[in-house]
DNA sequence: GGGGGTACGTA
DNA sequence: CGTACGTACCCCCC
């Protein structure tokens, strides 16, 4: 039987999980009206919901202690000795807690003279001989020792309840370096001090990994106690007693008699009216609503799916059903593929089901038929199935780029991604709440997606499985094709799924980062902070939270009396821009010390964010969002590295802990310069602005001689820094009032700045004006490359939002175009790369700027191989000019 | 724990 | 009353 068919029998240890839950969330916070404390029913029942959302378990219960007393009290009185008295907040919770699962319908198991663990082992056992998947969800360590190939432990990954580790035998093995059985042998050896069980002295987890390593049990290691040299021997041949003690006691009973069998754990329907009722009682609304959701979406899911059923019959036409998944090897599966191919030339579904990103196996659909393919890293026999991955033939893949990194990381090549419908439905929809196959296939196909088997293990997957989210991914693809303008179209296929294939490369080379750098400048940063913080408080008399805008509202505006600033949803700003005026009319050191301090803690959280991303390689990955921007741009998160400080010294201190890693040579950068007023010069066909560019001249002094009327060599500084402004603030839709308030000046000169810029410059303003009017026509902007962008809001007879529209819709051709050139240019110069063996890397994407790992010798080659792709990405009507660094780290590098 | 709000880093 | 993002913290809610 495969997994994906057992039932699924999961047992939760309620007391251990609600007693959890208590301390996670703060009681003050979850309280009825009537004064009842609820903070570890709210966080029991959220996790509750959550686990039967994502593991869907056929069969469920829940085990409580009736007491502390149980026969392990009666044989080791001390058992649980140094546990604090029960607090009083959380004493009659339970019993609401087990009334509410009552009403959901789910059995909740007690016994007399065990503990909650003890029914746990039992059912576990009991769930295994039966063919059941267990899960079992317990904050009770000892509960590892259940963990088998068929039961699953999920144990609380920090202090909370909301984040659960899953640990099959492989995750216990790299966790403890043991087998789960193992697991109470070491808690023998260490000791449990939750439990009062006292170890052997001086022996940690480490030293009874070993031992157990080398002897194999306890009962082992105490037989060979005498070979056991230095202190840690002497203290377990004198305490040895304790570990026979401790594993008499850790060891969990595993045939308690109880009153139900597994198979009468069946899940069934809530009582609606008995839920509706407790949940009231208990004030929990969120709550209620998650739970009848839950409850609803089976139901509704059904419905749909009869309604589709019959709409089909009535249209006479097959219904469309995902064919049963076949599993086929070696000379069946190179014909299947060889046959569906020729039958559907325009390519197979793929899908690449996933665990911690590893491969696990593979679904392949045609529209007839559907593969599934199990896969282990070590197995040899999936020849035809590697071929076709390495090979050219067309794949239609959902969300492909998880899914390549993956195979990337199993070492099979990969070739041929045609399609991937999750971009394709980007481009359709920038900015549209699509993220998900369930979305698209509701949307484009208008078929819901069959929810997947209840009996599957993989939380999250709503989708039905690989094979069968590859069959509805391949009939996908020309749905959402068939909307999409041949623009799009050659959008896709030209630029953006070539550039997935890169960030693929990008995201698992990663970048080095000195921790030893960071730590230090954390640690400066920290005592920085420190001190400004002191001095602060100083000034005022009394510590307050600096980082908290509602006490700096206390202190600003009623202590020091200071005059009011620009008004927010919860009051006053005191954003740096106002701290900054009130610093003007009303100085004091105070002011001065916030934003500092704000400097340095806001750089210090930074440098901590970055410093935690590092792996065991010295490395951070961040992950790009091809889809994450409504322009085309990318964005980068878990870490963001598009936001890394560059403006101020501190700030450079961390681009210099990015360097070049071990055995490469330097680092390149190689930006773009002004590349958005190029694209503005060029759409505008503003010949003032061409000059400008064409005549090599520095943009800024170019254009503030002509505004100002002098020689390009007598703009000041300061006319210069106006024009700039004002140049980089008009691809965002600025304002006179805007302007004037970011220059400080007053809204007369903003306005006459604006007239003498567009007095020089008109067709620059004709364009911008031109760009909204067209999008008011269309619908829609685009951009050089044909990338769309829909502005409904445009006819909004809402102000803010049309104006927000008009400002967004003359930005998005610029920044839009910038995007796509920029892909070109990463695109053409991966494809070089590769196809010259380069062993240099491609690190980072910056919008403009690309950053290098270069290897040795190949400086010179790559910069010519950049600074082509880069130069001739697009062909303008002034010249793209591309600044290459080189240097040891990114700040280095920077020219 | 999770959402809203504020603040701030980048292009 | 300047576009496009992601993250962290505070605060308040459940």
């Amino acid at each position: 039987m495969l997994d994906s068919e057992k039932p699924t029998l999961m047992i939760i240890d309620g007391h251990s999980l609600a007693f959890r839950a208590f301390f996670a969330l703060p009681v003050d916070s979850f309280q009825t009206h009537g004064g009842q404390h609820t903070n570890a029913i709210h966080g029991f029942l959220s996790m509750l919901l959550s686990l039967l959302r994502n593991e869907k378990p056929t069969h469920i219960a829940v085990a409580f202690d009736i007491s502390r007393a149980s026969f392990r009290t009666r044989e080791y009185p001390e058992y649980k000795g140094t546990r604090n008295a029960t607090p009083p907040e959380f004493l009659g919770q339970i019993p609401l807690l087990q009334e509410a699962l009552a009403a959901m319908n789910i059995t909740t198991i007690t016994k007399e003279d065990f503990e909650a663990d003890d029914i746990l082992a039992t059912l576990s056992v009991q769930g295994n001989a039966a063919g059941y998947n267990v899960l079992v969800v317990s904050g009770d360590r000892d509960a590892i020792q259940l963990v088998n190939e068929n039961v699953t432990l999920l144990y609380p990954a920090s202090q909370g309840v909301s984040a659960l580790t899953r640990y099959d035998p492989a995750r216990v093995r790299e966790r403890y370096g043991i087998e789960p059985e193992q697991y109470p042998d070491v808690a023998a050896l260490v000791g449990e001090t939750s439990d009062n069980l006292i170890g052997i002295s001086k022996v940690g987890e480490k030293t009874a990994v070993k031992w157990l390593g080398l002897y194999g049990s306890l009962d082992g290691i105490l037989e060979h106690a005498d070979e056991i040299k230095g202190v840690v021997g002497n203290n377990l041949r004198e305490q040895k007693e304790n570990a026979i003690r401790n594993r008499r006691l850790n060891r969990l009973v595993t045939n308690v008699e109880l009153d139900v069998v597994v198979e009468n754990l069946q899940r069934g329907a809530m009582n609606q009216d008995a839920v509706k009722d407790v949940f009231g009682r208990l004030e929990f609304k969120s709550l209620l609503d998650r739970v009848l959701k839950l409850e609803g979406a089976d139901a509704a899911g059904g419905a749909v799916a009869v309604a589709a059923v019959l709409e089909e019959a009535a249209n006479a036409v097959v219904a469309p059903v995902a064919p049963a998944a076949q599993n086929l090897l070696d000379e069946e599966l190179t014909k299947w593929i060889a046959r569906e191919t020729v039958l559907a030339p325009a390519g197979l579904g793929l899908t690449v089901e996933l665990q911690e990103g590893r491969p696990i196996g593979f679904g392949l659909a045609s529209l007839t038929e559907t593969i599934t393919l199990p896969w282990q890293a070590d197995r040899t026999d999936y020849a035809p199935l590697e071929a076709w991955l390495a090979s050219d033939a067309p794949k239609i893949m959902h969300d492909a780029k998880p899914q390549l990194k993956a195979l990337k990381r199993a070492k099979l090549p990969f070739a041929g991604l045609a399609v991937d419908t999750l971009v394709a439905g980007w481009l359709l929809r920038p900015g549209g709440p699509d993220k998900t196959l369930v979305d698209l296939v509701t949307r484009y196909l208008d078929e819901a997606l069959p929810v997947t088997d209840p009996n599957q293990l993989v939380p999250d997957e709503q989708d039905g499985g690989a094979p069968m989210q590859a069959w509805y991914t391949l009939r996908l693809a020309p749905a959402v094709l068939a909307l999409l303008d041949e623009g799009s179209k050659n959008l896709l296929a030209e630029i953006e799924m070539p550039t997935l294939v890169t960030l693929v490369d990008m995201e698992l080379t990663g970048v080095a980062v000195s921790h030893e750098q960071l730590a230090e400048l954390s640690s400066q940063l920290g005592e920085r902070s420190a001190g400004y913080a002191a001095s602060a408080y100083a000034e005022i008399g009394r510590e307050v939270n600096l980082g908290s805008p509602k006490q700096l509202q206390d202190v600003l505006f009623d202590q020091l009396g200071m005059p009011k600033t620009r008004a927010n949803k919860t009051g006053y700003s005191t954003d740096a821009g106002a701290l900054a005026d009130l610093q003007a009319s009303n100085p004091h050191p105070f002011l001065d010390l916030l934003l500092k301090h704000r400097d340095s803690t806001k750089l210090r959280q930074i440098v901590e964010t970055l410093d935690k991303e590092i792996d065991g390689t010295g490395r951070i990955h961040t992950t790009y969002m091809q889809i994450g921007t409504t322009t085309g741009r990318i964005s980068s998160n878990d870490p963001n590295l598009q936001n890394i400080p560059v403006r101020t010294e501190e700030g450079r201190r961390i681009r210099a802990a990015f360097q070049a890693g071990p055995g490469s040579e330097c680092l390149l950068t190689a930006d773009y310069s002004q590349i958005e007023m190029r694209i503005m010069a060029h759409l505008s066909e503003d010949a003032g602005l061409i000059e400008a560019f064409n005549a090599g001249e520095d943009l800024h002094r170019f254009v503030g001689a002509r505004i100002f009327g002098v020689e390009p060599a007598e703009v000041s500084n300061e006319m210069r820094s106006k024009v700039k402004a004002m140049s980089y603030g008009l691809a965002y839709g600025l304002s006179a009032f805007g302007l004037s308030k970011q220059l400080r000046i007053d809204n007369k000169e903003a306005k006459q700045l604006m007239t003498d810029y567009f007095a020089r410059f008109g067709a620059v303003r004709d364009y911008l004006r031109n760009v909204v009017e067209q999008a008011k026509v269309d619908g829609y902007t685009q951009t050089l490359f044909g990338r769309r962008r829909p502005f409904p809001d445009l006819h909004s007879p809402n102000r803010v939002l049309r104006d927000n529209a008009e400002r967004a819709a003359l930005n998005a051709p610029i920044q839009g175009s910038a995007a796509d050139i920029m892909k070109i240019a990463m695109n053409g110069i991966a494809r070089d790369m590769t196809t010259e063996g380069f062993e240099s890397r491609m690190m980072l994407q910056v919008h403009d700027e690309l950053i290098f790992e270069v290897a040795p010798g190949e400086y010179d080659a790559l910069s010519t191989v950049v600074r082509h792709r880069m130069g001739t990405a697009a062909e303008l009507l002034v010249p793209l000019d591309v600044q290459l660094g080189r240097g040891a780290n990114w700040d280095d590098a920077a020219h």
